[in-house]
DNA sequence: CGTCTGTTGTACCATCTGGTACGTGAGCGC
DNA sequence: GCGCTCACGTACCAGATGGTACAACAGACG
């Protein structure tokens, strides 16, 4: 195996740490070099991988909103469910305590695009987006209007952020899940899974 | 009164410039020197009147938790209208295309809290509980049990701020307006006016 | 008048920042 | 062997940073 490009192996596990260590520490105020003795390396290594410090965190934003990507499609395609069901184990598996760390990133990385600050700024071209179109199908998919599903598809999403801005600031589990459990029992007849019309043609 | 020269600031009249320059452009990775001059003063004044960078930090996160106090204050006590109407009212003013500078400082500064910042950490003590009393209160009051009441209010918070983080994304007023008619909607029959007033004193 | 107190400007400091120049091996094809 | 690229360490740079020392100027008060 040629190392060909300039990072094959080592910029990949490279990243991976740093986005490891941004989880854990936030990427705000952040040097090169705290960022390298932390990943056991030195501020010239993460240049020489990743170009600048600008390059650097791109990769890692972008490594973010991949991961994000990832974990929506592993938690909405579960066609099977109702779509009440399938928001209650989305809901059950971010609220865990083990997702907090990538969470307040995803929130630390939020609010610093809402400032326009580069390269974060690159993560609000999806971050809704990319939820809604499939959170919408599956309201579309259980018999809704579209406009309707995508309105409730846009108040379940906003609903789960908030609730997990809720939950990281609170650490109130307990609250939380009442919440969210109040907003399933609203649903729509139709997302709750009585009567889902399944053959939608 | 002495009409001091152009030149002589008081520390609140700095405070409050400091809060609209913040609001227009973050306040990370900003220096003394930059909020300095954009200030129209020198960072040798900004440690005079604030002692520090960090108690400048303090000063500023201070006051915008206060605003939001007083905004909160200003939009919950209408104790006239039915929470459904109270809150669509409240939609639509936290919506005004006016309140978004503040509502991306609120978010910047909310995720730096989360990742542990001083001082934005203090933020998250009064983030969520300063709005979910009185929002409670005001279930309790349209004839919800307590608990229930609490579980709504802290759902029409998260809502709200999720769509708030959506529609500052996005820009889509429309979509998030949508969302929001689609939870008010939703809500219990005792908070959507139909039986209001229950007697309370 | 002199003196004191609150402000402000100038000049400076040590430290840290992102980035670069340069040397040095290790591995590999020839 | 030779050359060549990748990977990495050491040493360094110019600039920016938060903070400080010191002087100067204003007005209030005796």
């Amino acid at each position: 195996m040629s190392a060909q490009s300039p990072g094959s192996v080592t910029r990949a596990t490279l990243l991976d740490a740093a986005v490891a260590f941004a989880a854990g520490t936030g990427l705000t105020d952040v040097s090169l070099r705290q960022m390298a003795s932390a990943l056991g390396t030195s501020h010239r290594m993460l240049i020489y991988h990743f170009g600048s410090k600008e390059g650097l965190l791109v990769a890692v934003v972008d490594e973010v909103e991949r991961r994000q990507r990832e974990a929506m499609a592993a938690l909405g395609d579960d066609a099977a469910l109702t779509p009440s069901e399938s928001m209650r184990r989305m809901w059950r598996t971010l609220a865990e305590s083990s997702m907090w760390p990538f969470e307040r990133l995803f929130f630390e990385v939020y609010g610093q695009a809402l400032q326009g600050r580069t390269p974060m700024v690159a993560f609000l071209d999806t971050v809704v987006e990319s939820w809604l179109e499939p959170a919408t199908a599956v309201g579309v998919r259980a018999g809704l209007p579209r406009r309707r599903a995508r309105a409730w598809a846009r108040l379940g999403l906003a609903a789960t952020r908030g609730l997990l801005l809720d939950l990281l600031a609170t650490e109130d589990r307990k609250g939380c899940d009442d919440a969210m459990e109040a907003l399933i029992a609203a649903l729509p007849l139709e997302l709750s899974g009585g009567s889902a019309a399944a053959g939608g043609r």
